[in-house]
DNA sequence: CCCATGACTGATC
DNA sequence: GGATCAGCCATGG
């Protein structure tokens, strides 16, 4: 198989966990999760987060990865999440901290 | 074991 | 705010 079990899971959780019209950095989710290291949540999205809002899940600067970007915003304004310049303001949407 | 790759990040310039 | 670079670490060749 790919990564472990245990942290698989936890990062589908965490990114399970962000609610609608709200978003998280995948640095956030990977501290969630208690990853190892941001790059494994993108590894995990990308083989098994089909069935996730992996939508709200961005990159530190407030954008998406460049090949989703379109898609990707196109779901977040459809939830509310406004995008400026293909960038949402993170001070505003981002989940746990700050509010 | 070494090397390349990737839905990343933070520091520098 | 873009371009570069160095860490990061699981996976596969």
């Amino acid at each position: 198989m790919s990564v472990d079990e245990q942290l698989h899971e936890r990062i589908r959780d965490a990114v399970r966990s962000v609610p609608a019209g709200r978003v998280a950095t995948y640095g956030d989710i990977a501290e969630i999760a208690r990853a190892s290291t941001p790059r494994l949540v993108g590894r995990v999205l990308s083989e098994d987060g089909h069935d996730l809002p992996w939508h709200r899940v961005l990159r530190a600067s407030g954008r998406p990865a460049p090949h989703l970007a379109r898609r990707q915003l196109e779901l977040l304004r459809a939830e509310g999440v406004p995008a400026v310049n293909d960038k949402v303001d993170l001070r505003t949407y981002r989940w746990g901290v700050r509010d």
